[in-house]
DNA sequence: TTGAAAGCGCTAACAT
DNA sequence: ATGTTAGCGCTTTCAA
């Protein structure tokens, strides 16, 4: 089943023209004559004429497309982003396709060459949970294309990034558990390799350091699939229950470990004494957990803008970039019953 | 900036071989011999050369992408619906692009348009709240672009269709409110155009006559957008509240109003007496909230499956397709607490 | 077994 | 002011 519409050859055709008077009537060219150009517009109205836009990009080698990978919609903070990052482009006159890699290696190579060789103009991406090689990013950056990395950013590939905080976004909420009370601060984290995880646990650590306590290991959990598999999460956890001595608090280190985490807390503190818990989430729901939960938040749909927006400046930009810098945004931290003492 | 890769001519040029001669020998035709072919095989290996699909897309009007159109990610059921698509469409070779309406006509027409002039294989859509005009569709129906519609489909153009069964959905839910002793239950439907909207509503108006219970228009509330606004749902709620005889129990026809309307509910609740609530959920958070929230949840996973397969149908078919049918899923009534009497 | 040439839809340099 | 031609990367007749 094929698609057709109609093409400047019909309309050249039609109005006993050349391609090329077409063509030049129809972007308005000065040097076409008034009638020629009312002819061609009005025939070209009248048969709903659209350029292909298959054919300019490969003419023109842009699309005025911008391609975006994610590992996930589910996740809120990326599903802002993304509401971000449309807000420019479509402000600019881009269009955006999207694609997520759900946390897999695999997908987002597929993904990104897809969208790569379908012409995108620039990519922006948050690697997967998975990905610990960047070749396939390598390969593109070399070759010119313009990429810019929010959120999980790939800290070997010289370009433009947007993050938050995480340093600090967790420093800040141990900080606000040490000055609570709590005494035996659990980290459920996400992978190891992740650039985001490290920062994050630099945060936690620090803030145990700042307050002189001292670093439990066992403390401290990793979840290879950032939550996706909810199992981890409740291994994390049960391990984190069955210590001799147990956490008093626990900060998760992901949107997914904290939603997925939940259940498993609510479930033990109905029945024993309380843990305390936050987490980074940017679901707009937490109000409504029973307790309502504390959350560490980053400014999901700024950091999108400010990547897409730094993302059109490489594509638009004349001469190579040489300077690229790396945006960080602050977090926000908001306490509400979760982290009552 | 640009972004180049090798070509077929490169490889020619260098291995002193025509074009035609390399673009067979890397579809392996049988008429190139052995040793042409592997060197073509091997150069084009050495370095890297990927098939520009935007050529072939303009050569052969096929992309093997598919275009999916939804209102917003944020909603779980259309997140999930599009988890289906994807297993389906990377299980037969397909690549996906992704947009979203954010309930906006403008912007669904400019998506929909994009991805039709992108040359997608076909488009999969879900219409936005505000869309009560179709030409945008059928122009692309009429041109033979394939397209199927799921969840809020458009009565009027004949091609395949997946939904749920959205009648028995709101029966089933208004019924059990029905059974729990509620005698004034509310609804708050969506935009009233939507297909969608008319089907809850009608069981929900169904349920109550086969219950004899009379149906007061005063507690059949529309949220213009959806709920995507919130003050919408506010004003929908705090008009309910201000009757004199207000509802015992409420019932949302739409994810979005669903969590919109919680804060408020809760709020009020905290002080009154309890008025029960459910509505359609796909959230997996709804059994963290306190109470508990009833659901009619839909097999979004299984709809956005089905639908993709259905699309893939429709592009393979040698011959047009006459007998369309429209494949209906059904719903579950998940009960927790939220309509405890 | 290989090459030359046309064509997909469009633009642009080069005629006229 | 308009037409001719070449070319973007690829496939595919048609010739050799």
């Amino acid at each position: 089943m094929k698609f057709e519409s109609a093409t400047i050859k019909d309309i050249a055709l039609k109005l006993n023209l050349s391609k090329s008077t077409v063509s030049r009537a129809l972007r308005d060219s000065y040097e076409i004559s008034n009638e020629t150009k009312k002819l061609v517009l009005e025939y070209a109205k009248k048969i709903n004429y659209r350029p292909n836009p298959i054919a300019l990009s490969l003419k023109e080698r842009r699309s005025h497309t911008i391609g975006i990978v994610v590992p996930e919609f589910s996740n809120n903070f990326f599903s802002q982003a993304i509401n971000g990052m449309e807000s420019i482009a479509y402000s600019k006159g881009y269009n955006v396709i999207i694609t997520q890699s759900h946390e897999s290696y695999d997908r987002e190579v597929i993904n990104v060459e897809h969208m790569a060789y379908r012409s995108v103009d620039g990519l922006l991406i948050s690697v997967s949970v998975e990905t610990d090689n960047f070749d396939h990013l390598k390969k593109l950056h070399d070759r010119r294309l313009p990429i810019v990395f929010f959120d999980r950013i790939v800290e070997e590939i010289d370009t433009y990034k947007v993050v938050c905080d995480n340093f600090k976004g967790a420093y800040d909420a141990t900080s606000h558990l040490i000055k609570k009370g709590f005494k035996n601060i659990a980290h459920i984290a996400s992978a190891e390799h992740l650039f985001i995880t490290q920062k994050r646990l630099e945060g936690y650590r620090k803030a145990l350091e700042d307050h002189n306590i001292p670093i439990q290991p066992e403390l401290i959990k990793h979840c290879v699939h950032g939550g996706k598999i909810s199992s981890e999460v409740e291994e994390a956890i049960s391990s984190l229950l069955s210590l001799k001595k147990k956490p008093d608090a626990i900060l998760s280190g992901g949107d997914r470990i904290t939603t997925e985490m939940l259940p498993f807390l609510k479930k033990f503190n109905a029945l024993k004494n309380k843990i305390a818990y936050m987490g980074f989430s940017n679901s707009d729901l937490t109000d409504l957990f029973t307790p309502s939960l504390s959350v560490i938040r980053q400014p999901a749909f700024e950091i999108g803008q400010a990547a897409m927006e730094q993302l059109i400046k490489i594509i638009e930009s004349k001469r190579p970039i040489l300077d690229f810098t790396t945006q960080t945004f602050e977090s926000s931290i908001i306490i509400k019953e979760s982290t009552k003492k």
